[in-house]
DNA sequence: CTGAAAGCGCTAACAC
DNA sequence: GTGTTAGCGCTTTCAG
């Protein structure tokens, strides 16, 4: 910077003011700036954000702190994203908390140190309460995706949990099933939320209704689906919170020798890319990724209406059910 | 960093001294060090690593490039070099081209600006000369994982394509399959090198042999087999280039009524996770994702070995050859 | 409208 | 062994 100040024949700090582009309170003559842009891109000059930074303005970072980087839902999440802040000038600095709240934790310390503009969270986070609490007191905008929606003191944008799973059992019990099997995977965020919404729609007749929790993975909804079907009257449909246990479940009952749906109807929630690649294809609820990022982004980034009187807020997106094949009429008994 | 020196009494370089913790050249004395650590606890210190970086120290961030985020098998190697960069301390700075090299180049520089202390590209970028250039001008140390095994003149760690794909052929032919096709995705990097084996292998009767190009996801792999099924002559096996594209053409098979492996045999490449859970479970080749990340990192961060004369490292790893369900002998005609 | 100067938080010569 | 000092590259008062 300071060879364009020489090249131009001003001072870096006028400089400074033509480069930072911004609104300065005070204008420039047109020529000069012209002359120091030139000079600028005749030089190749690059800003650094670390002095940037290190001088109290935008680092142009934005952290991403993600639970389970393994998820494939999480990683369509990141790459959401990871493209909506490429479209505002940012750069994501991506930290992996392994599943464990205290990793988040010492993520969230990084990205702070690292001047971070912003941070999202993806996923819930809310078991670790000490995390909550060094959020409040942060200084800088956060917001939380999919935290499951029952709202923490942080901003979030979710789902709407509970209309989607009543979506998929109606569709389910129109097709006339009875006896339905819930798959969860930790109680946590938004399959808790999944869970409720079941366990409020088999109120009436609770008999029928079977709860799985397992670990969130493909192997996970296999060995519960296992589970489901050892059982004396094994259920007719099985309603999984993910998309991922959902595709683990289509893979046991292949192996079972059942038929999906003629013997067994499948659905999931979320809607990944295999979903509609699985054998057959995967009935689901489709998740609004791409807004549901794009509106929070829009709040850490646009709207920084945070101290206000009505405390933070958390929209709730709808998500819409996807009718596939792997639900069918249930089987006369 | 000056309050933790004035609650000690000493001064801010002998805090600094004793908090990088480094082997200085100068000793400090024992019952001071512990003062300063004791203080920076209580005070609750983090050291700023925006300014160490702008006084050249190293900033603790590794870059990452990729390609395209999309693709679940990077998605799964960016796992892998998020949990190995962590387990050194690292932060990981995540670049996404979205299959643009041109924004890869622009990622690079942003990378560089930041003061990354290694970048790692993720997958093949060598269609974009300049990027190459750049990068050859670099100071930072870099490494290129899964780039194809035609070296380029940075240093990489590579699978060895052509042993994963002529393993497959070989089992494939073990089992009776004499047409065999191939569905490939863009001619890169390390899609090119299978196919490349593949024509190797089929030297001796090209006239069994077909290719099939398209788009490297899941509907790509499944119009591919879309069109090879409507060849007067189909093949019995296909041997697609990644699990991704395999998965697609399972599920094309199955909307079309075949019968995997009894009417068509189907393999991947990769193992992603998928691969396990797919119906039938998918017959692939193994990517050691995580020893060749973990190599990656050693080549940038233990090993500067840069300009030494043999030219840059380029070490390939073995592929091992998994069997599962979606292969089978060849129908008798 | 532009220049001079003071740091942001830290490290690394160089003294003592 | 420890303190002093000079910046890293930039933004930002405060004067001209």
């Amino acid at each position: 910077m300071r060879d364009v100040a020489e090249a131009t024949g001003v001072s870096q700090s006028t400089v400074s003011r033509v480069l930072t582009g911004a609104a300065t309170a005070v204008p420039i003559a047109p020529d000069t700036r012209e002359r120091v842009i030139e000079a600028a891109k005749r030089l190749g000059y690059r800003p650094n954000p670390l002095a940037r930074g290190l001088r109290g303005a935008r680092t142009m970072l934005l952290g991403v702190i993600v639970r389970e980087i393994t998820d494939p839902f999480f990683a369509g999440a990141i790459e959401a994203v990871s493209i909506e802040a490429s479209q505002r000038g940012y750069n994501v600095v991506l930290g992996h908390a392994h599943g464990h709240a205290e990793e988040a934790i010492a993520l969230w310390g990084v990205l702070e140190a690292r001047h971070c503009d912003a941070i999202v969270l993806l996923g819930d986070m809310r078991d670790q309460p000490r995390l909550i609490e060094d959020l409040h007191g942060a200084r800088i905008p956060i917001v939380a995706l999919w935290q499951g929606s029952r709202s923490a003191d942080i901003p979030s944008v979710d789902v709407d949990n509970r209309a989607g799973m009543l979506a998929v059992l109606r569709h389910l019990a129109e097709l006339g099933h009875r006896r339905i099997a819930f798959i969860g995977g930790r109680r946590l965020g938004d399959i808790r939320d999944r869970e409720d919404a079941f366990r409020e729609f088999m109120a009436d007749h609770p008999e029928d209704a079977s709860v799985e929790y397992t670990s969130n993975d493909l192997e996970g909804g296999a060995d519960a689906l296992g589970r489901l079907l050892d059982q004396p009257l094994p259920p007719t449909a099985v309603a999984a919170s993910t998309d991922v246990l959902a595709l683990g479940a289509l893979h046991r009952a292949y192996t079972r020798g059942l038929r999906v749906p003629d013997d067994l109807s499948v659905t999931g929630f979320d809607d990944i890319p295999f979903a509609a690649a699985a054998i057959p294809a995967l009935t689901t609820v489709r998740m609004p990724v791409r807004e549901m990022v794009a509106t929070g982004l829009r709040m850490v980034f646009d709207d920084p209406s945070d101290g206000s009187a009505a405390g933070p807020p958390h929209p709730l997106l709808i998500p819409s059910l996807v009718h596939r094949g792997s639900t069918g009429p249930a089987r006369r008994p």
